[in-house]
RNA sequence: GGGCGAAUAGUUCAGUUGGCUAGAGCGCCUGCUUUACACGCAGGAAGUCGCAGGUUCGAGUCCUGCUUCGCCCA
């Protein structure tokens, strides 16, 4: 706020001279006790111990040297008023001061401002200022930026007023609370809080529990007017228990807000009655927050129930990171800077709204909230809902029914790496897979599986699924609550969506022989709206509920788990090899310009039959998902030419182009990637030749250089041929 | 004044035990109405990891100092 900065000269009691000090606030000098300066000060130091005389007043107050007073500001000397400001109450009590209020509560001045007295603090600044003028006792006066309160709504100035004030003893409350910590009995999450919190405990200050508010609990102490008793009661007072007069009246003031919070996890439980809830839920597992709190009522919730039930009142606390707007300011209702939830809802989705902001919240982190950012959660709501629908679209047209009311429910656990024939899904797919079926769904499969059902994708997107569980699992084990959802996004998005229905959609539309790939697709879905039902719980039960072979409701349903090895390695290697080659082919199209509409056909060229073989079985998967005509598979031989080329692992993929390659392109477009292999290999070589690090580094990262290196010596030779080839 | 956190692509942020030439979303550029989805798909460009030292075979990551910003307590 925009004020003024008055001097006003306070003269020596004895002798001539005076001191200069400084003030926002002139009509408080009625209440000044001391005139203090910075016992260091050179200047002014000397001082200390003179008294002067209080303008306007009969007063003689000491100079006293205190830290509060800074040489560098105003006139180096403070007038102290203890009473009225917080700062020059902690001097006063440093030093033993008089504290002497100078006006009422409604703000007038009182008698100790002498003939000011009945003024309001405004009337009494004028006069006052007026009044030392005419004395000569003013001095400068200055425009000042100051930091009296003042009220965020009318405005009002809030002056500090000493008054009673009732706290609570603190420091036996803090020692189980710290104990709790230390012992492992309660953990917080992120561990960084734990530091903050005993640092707060450690030098824990009593609490006032006094609030000058209009509503609440009244502070429960009785003064008796007569004797001066003061009466704490949990029942109303009626008479002095001291001098037995009715000339009693109860303290004004009610009690801190967080004095009833801090009974949150016990009072609701019907405390202090021993109820069937309070031995039910008390201490219950986890409270999720926000740190900003966490003295105000994490901490005193720890100590409030240590002391009134002598047990934890949960086992972790989970920090969230707090929501701010664009500008990183926090939400509040005064700022009007908190967007409606509901009008977010509307919208964009709840579950949009909820998963976006799991999935942007790093863990602990405060974020900057746009609108925008919502559009991450509402476009995977709607990915999963279309996925949803061409799976269930295909299996209405397959004929393979719903769930039979008479078959086995779904357990209630699942964890899949207890389930034995998913440990033996390597040897016989389709026994693992149907265990896995009557995990999720409970009864059988709806059509007979045979191994041979199970094609490549199938089974590697089943080995990718259980790395997901396995990898959401562990994630929401470390409260990495956003790295759980992105497992789960990235994989539906970008393995389940892009690469598994994509390479399924040839078998769907064959109405006899889609049972297979429904029965997995169904049970990926099945398994990722389980994963996905903490973030997004109306989207997931829903869909849950389209599925036919799906009983129940999936909030009362299993929550997968899976530890341990994923299965499929050797298919989800050679699927990852077909993404290779598919990868490239698509870079070769792109980069050549060939015409979307124009499918072609595509040459993979290996250096030995059992290569081949190998890659003859997945050629038209390669073709489907590269968009080619017709994929061939052929043995060493001479290059086809002319042909956009690339490298994926050991395998070159030709692309024949009838005179639309532009050999110069072509041959800069090599020579680039073959830059970039060179690269790889300088830095292999660079850290093998050091003698230090093969000697210190891990087995493992020594491994690993070897065999990056040989694969990349492979890819250069190869590259390097091309190049020669194209002349 | 004390404590804590942050600084990485245009932007918002990941990067867990120090180990590939640092990743993602949004934005940007190119192409595509492909029988679930343009709230989509395929491809691309984009970074002196705040600055300066140190430890180490190796540092975005560990240590020290500094700068800037934010929060909490007083």
């Amino acid at each position: 706020m925009e004020g003024h900065l008055w001097e006003i000269h306070y003269q020596f009691a004895e002798g001539d001279g005076h001191v200069t000090v400084a003030t926002t606030r002139p009509e408080t000098l009625f209440g000044d006790t001391a005139v203090a300066v910075h016992p260091e000060d050179p200047q002014r130091k000397h001082l200390i111990g003179k008294k002067v005389r209080l303008p306007l007043t009969d007063r003689i107050i000491p100079i006293i040297g205190d830290h509060h007073a800074d040489p560098e500001k105003g006139t180096g000397f403070v007038k102290i008023t203890p009473a009225h400001d917080p700062n020059d109450f902690l001097v006063g009590q440093r030093h033993d001061l008089e504290q002497v209020i100078c006006m009422t509560p409604g703000a007038i001045m009182n008698g100790n401002a002498g003939t000011y007295e009945g003024m309001t603090t405004a009337e009494c600044r004028e006069k006052v200022l007026e009044d030392l003028e005419a004395q000569g006792l003013l001095g400068q006066v200055r425009k000042h930026v100051h930091q009296v309160g003042h009220h965020d709504r009318c405005g009002h100035v809030i002056e500090p007023y000493l008054s009673r004030q009732w706290f609570l003893k603190m420091d036996q409350l803090a020692e189980p609370a710290i104990r709790a910590v230390a012992d492992g009995e309660i953990t917080l999450f992120p561990e960084r809080w734990v530091g903050v919190y005993n640092n707060w405990m450690n030098n824990i200050r009593d609490w006032c529990i006094s609030r000058q508010l209009w509503w609440g609990h009244r502070i429960p102490v009785w003064y008796c007017e007569e004797c001066g008793e003061e009466i704490a009661s949990a029942q109303d007072v009626s008479a002095c228990t001291a001098c037995g007069s009715v000339k009693v009246h109860q303290d004004e003031d009610v009690l801190d807000t967080w004095f009833s919070s801090w009974m949150w996890t016990f009072s609701p439980l019907g405390w202090p009655d021993e109820t069937a809830d309070l031995k039910k839920y008390h201490p219950t597992t986890v409270m999720v927050t926000a740190a900003d709190i966490i003295f105000f009522w994490v901490a005193r919730m720890v100590m409030a129930s240590y002391e009134f039930l002598d047990e934890k009142p949960f086992g972790e606390v989970l920090f969230t990171g707090i929501v701010r707007d664009e500008e990183g300011r926090k939400m509040s209702k005064s700022l009007g800077n908190s967007p409606d939830p509901i009008d977010l809802i509307d919208k964009y989705g709840a579950d949009a709204l909820r998963c976006s902001l799991v999935m942007l919240t790093p863990t602990g982190q405060d974020i900057f909230f746009s609108e925008s950012t919502l559009e991450v959660g509402r476009n995977f709501c709607n990915k999963i809902f279309q996925a949803t629908r061409l799976v269930l679209g295909y299996w209405e047209d397959s004929g393979l029914g719903g769930a039979d009311a008479d078959s086995p429910q779904a357990p209630r656990t699942l964890r899949l790496d207890e389930l034995p024939a998913v440990a033996g899904l390597d040897n016989a797919p389709a026994a693992g897979l149907t265990e896995m079926w009557r995990g999720v769904f409970g009864g059988e499969p709806p059509a007979t599986l045979h191994d041979d059902d199970l094609m490549l994708e199938d089974r590697w997107i089943l080995g990718r699924l259980l790395r997901t569980v396995g990898t959401c699992g562990s994630n929401f084990e470390k409260r990495r609550l956003n790295d759980a959802a992105y497992e789960v996004f990235n994989f539906f998005r970008h393995e389940f969506c892009d690469w598994y229905l994509e390479a399924i959609k040839p078998r769907l539309r064959d109405e006899n022989g889609s049972a297979a790939a429904l029965i997995v697709a169904v049970l990926n879905l099945g398994i990722c709206y389980k994963l996905l039902h903490p973030v997004m719980p109306f989207i997931s039960e829903e869909l849950w509920s389209w599925l036919p072979p799906s009983r129940g409701y999936l909030m009362t349903s299993s929550f997968p788990e899976f530890t341990g090895e994923a299965p499929f390695g050797t298919e989800v290697a050679g699927f990852e090899q077909v993404q290779e080659i598919v990868n490239v082919a698509r870079n070769l199209r792109n980069e050549l310009g060939v015409q979307p509409g124009k499918r072609g056909r595509a040459i993979l060229r290996v250096h030995d039959e059992t290569a081949a073989s190998g890659l003859r079985g997945q050629a038209d998967l390669v073709a489907l998902l590269a968009k080619m005509e017709e994929v061939d598979v052929v043995v060493g031989g001479e290059d086809p030419s002319p042909a956009g080329v690339g490298v994926a692992g050991p395998v070159e993929v030709f692309l024949p182009m009838k005179g639309l390659v532009d050999l110069e392109k072509e041959r800069a477009r090599l020579e680039k990637e073959l830059a970039k292999i060179e690269g790889w290999i300088r830095g292999c070589e660079a850290k093998l030749n050091n003698e230090k690090f093969v000697a210190n580094a891990p087995e493992k990262v020594v491994t690993q250089q070897k065999e990056l290196l040989k694969e990349n010596r492979a890819k250069a030779l190869q590259l390097q041929e091309l190049i020669a080839a194209l002349g």
